[in-house]
RNA sequence: GCCGAUGUAGCUCAGCUGGCUAGAGCAGCUGAUUUGUAAUCAGCAGGUCGUGGGUUCGAGUCCCUCCAUCGGCUCCA
């Protein structure tokens, strides 16, 4: 007999060789009807796997992370098996589950395969799910794994299990088709009903852009129809929110192909709201001892051949412009630091000057690859909200902490609750990629852990994803459709001051080097529109608003008080229009909804005699009448709340 | 940069297997209407069908080049 422990804390006794599945049936038949994976001893196991020693299970359903993933990679399999039997001779690779559904990479050679073909497969997936075949696991040797790939030609499967250790592999089998697998199955193929194959990509095998580059066909499947037709819905309303088909409608920004790729086109609305939020940021500056600079958009090549960029990015970024001077060279700037640098060399410094703290809304071009453009989160020429702190030692986690507060100020004003804060971390794998020794690394490594600890952030660490002067503390939040994006950074950095050959004399009468935190808290303000766009759907906080309010005449004859009240509203401060034009309340008010705006003001007789208005809120309906010193106090209470002050 | 897809009026889209002067709704303009909480009516105007080449008696439609965009991969100072 062996002792089962279950999340419930219950311990029950069964005889051993029993699997997860009985175990479930033991407890009610709708739990085992529901089972779809398991995991004992917090090791993934099938739910046909026979139990023979003491432990805790876990039974997933469907509603569980792990339930899904089982189920996804499951669905990976019943795709692999589809494309072998649809295209004979096909190479399979790997084929995980994802945060939504699966991929699997396969390599086609002489076919090819393109979104047309994807009805056919899934046809022939919903086949095999109907089989109802189980899935089962089986131990194999390593000489015999690897035969079995030789024999196919599969290469890649080949490389995959000499990675392995012999002792530890095995295969998963379902009705004809076996693939070699870690495990962690759905019981069979028949609790897959809806199948949808979302689009087909090219991928490199290992992700390593020298290698061959596969075809990877993503897919998501579901135990039922219905919620196949839930998930595409939410994609469609998540479309809805996407920061280009905003920013159109709304008239923030666009782009000219004459102007060139990645170079957005802010409208005057859209440069509106940029100065609002550069205002507010430059506010919460002033306060935490910042102070503005300003520096050119280009500088000479030497500046970034003493940065180390030149020598990092020049071959692919825009090339050197040259000048009828014979050998001289300026770059476009990619990045404000190295100007800041020669800001703080231009005079010296006493320790008791430091820190010194300059900002810059600052302008830069990267010339990124044609294929990674997207919308306004990645351009060509954006706008950091940059700056760069000159410390001593002593300072560094002290400064360094205060803009952790700054940047979690500024997302917590802005609605950003879910972010993600990245610690990034270089590869100590490939020390080629980086610049700088390594203890400053490890300095300026354990300076941004410290901080995070200290600060109570629940951060996540990522090697090799530092840059390559130096560590940073990422903060990520996810656009519309789940996808990542890195706005805040917080970077320390003790190569650029070596390099720039930064100074300051200490108390011992001594020169001494500074540190340098470079940090910027939107990241881009072009980035932070767009994920700002897409978390409240334009509907901004009401101080950001383009137009906070529209007033609406009922009829030609209501202009001047029209006027009047867009006169009261200009004196309190309030963004407004009057539309006047001789068009029904109806069209009106669906306009006016339909460009976002919170506010409308319906002005008719009724208000022209007794000085009102009947104020309407976006998205709700009319909220009644009342006198425009009256709507001010809304709106300016309203505004207050949104936005609180910045207590350094 | 690589793989796959897309590109018709300012916007959203129609245009079957190549066949007369390329259509619609919204937006725009003109006129009528003077309106009570999400679209008043009528008329007008608007497109070298992304670009350049090719096949054909004939190309929006077929083929190639390039450009841009979209979904991924790689990259991201």
């Amino acid at each position: 007999m062996i002792r089962i422990t279950l999340p419930d804390g219950s311990v029950k006794e069964f005889e051993a060789g029993i699997t997860p599945m009985d175990v479930a049936k033991s407890i009610s038949e709708g739990l085992a009807r529901n089972v779809i994976s398991a995991s004992f001893n917090k090791e993934t196991v099938e739910t046909s796997t026979p139990l023979t020693e003491d432990g805790s299970l876990v039974l997933y359903t469907w509603r569980d992370d792990e339930g899904k993933k089982a189920f996804w990679h499951s669905s990976a399999h019943i795709l692999a098996q589809a494309l072998e039997e649809l295209y004979p001779g096909v190479k399979l690779t790997i084929g995980p589950a994802i945060e939504n559904g699966f991929y699997y990479d396969v390599d086609f050679g002489e076919h090819s395969v393109s979104e047309k073909d994807l009805p056919t497969i899934e046809k022939k997936m919903l086949e095999i799910a109907r089989g109802k075949y189980e899935f089962s696991m089986r131990e194999s040797t390593k000489a015999d794994a690897l035969d079995f790939y030789k024999k196919q030609n599969n290469e890649y499967k080949v490389e995959l299990i000499e990675n392995l250790e012999d002792g530890t592999i095995t295969f998963c089998d379902h009705d004809t088709f076996t693939d070699l697998c870690r495990g962690g199955h759905i019981p069979n193929t028949g609790i897959v009903k809806a199948v949808k194959l979302m689009s087909i990509a090219g991928a490199y095998w290992r992700g390593d852009e020298n290698n061959t580059q596969l075809t990877r066909i993503y897919g998501v499947t579901f135990p039922k129809q219905k919620e196949l037709k839930e998930y595409l819905e939410l994609l469609e309303e998540a479309k809805k929110r996407d920061h280009r088909k905003l920013g159109k409608e709304l008239e923030l920004f666009t782009f000219s192909q004459k102007v060139g790729q990645g170079l957005p086109l802010w409208l005057p609305k859209g440069a509106a709201l940029r100065e609002r939020l550069e205002n507010f940021l430059k506010k919460a500056q002033k306060k935490a001892g910042y102070e503005m600079v300003a520096t050119p958009h280009i500088g000479q090549k030497e500046l970034y051949e003493t940065s180390g960029h030149y020598a990092k990015y020049g071959e692919d970024s825009f090339q050197p412009i040259n000048t009828p001077n014979e050998g001289e060279e300026f770059l476009l700037k990619p990045m404000n630091c190295p100007h800041h640098c020669e800001i703080y060399n231009s005079k010296p410094w006493s320790y008791k000057d430091l820190p010194k703290r300059f900002a810059e809304f600052g302008t830069v071009y990267r010339y990124e690859q044609s294929g990674e453009l997207h919308g306004l989160t990645r351009v060509r020429g954006f706008t950091q909200d940059d700056a760069h702190i000159f410390c001593t030692p002593d300072q560094l986690d002290k400064e360094f902490m205060d803009v952790i507060d700054l940047v979690l100020y500024v997302f917590g004003s802005l609605g950003f609750a879910d972010f993600t804060a990245q610690v990034s971390l270089r590869d100590p794998e490939k020390p080629e990629k980086y610049i700088g020794n390594d203890e400053n690394w490890e300095k300026a490594e354990n300076a941004i852990l410290n901080a995070a600890k200290e600060k109570g952030l629940n951060y996540i660490v990522e090697t090799g994803e530092a840059a390559f002067y130096g560590p940073k503390l990422d903060f990520m939040v996810k656009d519309a459709l789940g996808r990542s994006w890195q706005l805040g950074t917080i970077q320390v950095d003790y190569t650029l001051p070596e390099r720039f050959d930064l100074t300051y004399k200490g108390s011992d009468n001594e020169l001494h080097r500074p540190i340098m935190i470079h940090r910027a808290p939107f990241g881009s303000l072009e980035r932070f529109v767009a994920i700002l766009l897409e978390h409240t759907g334009g509907n901004f906080p009401l101080w950001l608003m383009p137009e906070q309010v529209a007033i609406l005449s009922l009829s030609e004859k209501y202009e001047k008080y029209a006027q009047k009240v867009l006169n009261l509203l200009e004196n309190n401060e309030i963004r407004a229009l009057v539309d006047n034009r001789s068009e029904t309340i109806g069209k009106k008010i669906r306009e006016s909804e339909m460009n976002k705006i919170p506010y409308m003001l319906i002005v008719g007789e009724q208000e022209e005699k007794d000085g009102t208005v009947s104020v309407r809120k976006h998205s709700d309906g009319d909220i009644g009448n009342m006198t425009v010193e009256e709507f001010s106090e809304l709106i300016n209470k309203e505004i207050e709340n949104n936005i609180v002050d910045f207590n350094v």
